[in-house]
DNA sequence: ATAAAACCTTGGAGCAGGTATAAGGTCAAC
DNA sequence: GTTGACCTTATACCTGCTCCAAGGTTTTAT
């Protein structure tokens, strides 16, 4: 199978296979005397699980590690667990982020009705006010002592 | 304020506000004769604008949009609605991602008990089975054509 | 037989959104 | 006058690809 064909039945790229190559997630495949990669249904399979643990959202040094335990059957596997652990954790952190981030941006789109002229968009004042609150936390004590106009630039 | 003042006021790396200078998201502060830096706190208000726009998932050209709202407040803030109503369906788009991910790596990590031998692992087994399946999909006539066999690296 | 289409090869650049480094200049304190 | 903490620039690096150019090969159609 050539690399366009082995693309296909993956569902990705033939450039994410050679970068996959180059990075050794994938084994090199024999070499036509015209320099063509030569692909047997092995490499289909060690490339879906590449991608499927790509879609789990490991990163490649991750999947790496992962390919270690697959040549080394006989090495105790609670490396796996603790992969396996940290990715749930990761998943769970974005979640809660996002979450978070659901709730703020839904707050942020209900300020505004739609027509309005941008300096009276209840959104932009939300935005910017909130950047002029975490501006005067930080500085407590405003002792007038630069300038709170507008910003100059270099003359 | 020089840049490390302001990086440490608005939580975030002195080199990060060197980049959003030069990405036009910062206005570009007065140099001090030494070539110092020297920022205002309406420079803070607006650092602290992008990063919380940041931390929404926004991305820097979509900051940059918004600015140009600012600039100019008497254009319809029909274009920020839209905005902001993409980045919620993003937001939601990948909380759906996240959501499928947790399911299945919450099954995955169910498949072993931590002390195994990897070769035994249930983990890996999984994710190895369904490569495989994956693979005998995309191919539903193998006819034993190349080999099935182990992969071989060109000789 | 030949020409066009459809592959393949390599090397390199580019994306986002920064971070890290080196090599050097400035400034306040002791 | 020297230490140490700051600042400057330019440049490279990170992840996980994608896209491009310039060229070689193979298949297909005429």
């Amino acid at each position: 199978m050539l690399i366009g064909e082995l693309a296909r039945h993956a569902g990705c790229d033939a450039g994410t296979i050679r970068y996959y190559e180059r990075e050794g997630l994938l084994q090199k495949p024999y070499r036509a005397p015209s320099g063509y990669r030569k692909y047997t249904d092995a490499h289909l399979v060690q490339l879906n699980f590449v991608l499927r643990c790509r879609a789990l959202g490991m990163t490649l040094a991750e999947i790496k590690a992962l390919q270690g335990f697959q040549a080394n059957p006989s090495a105790p596997c609670a490396g796996i667990n603790e992969l396996i652990d940290r990715q749930i954790d990761r998943i769970q952190q974005q979640l809660k982020v996002l979450h978070v981030l659901e709730e703020q941006m839904a707050a942020l789109r209900c300020c505004c009705e739609t027509n309005m002229p941008a300096g009276e968009c209840g959104i932009m004042k939300a935005l910017a006010s909130a950047a002029e609150n975490d501006a005067a936390d930080k500085k407590p004590h405003p002792k007038t002592e630069a300038s709170t106009g507008p910003m100059e630039p270099s003359p």
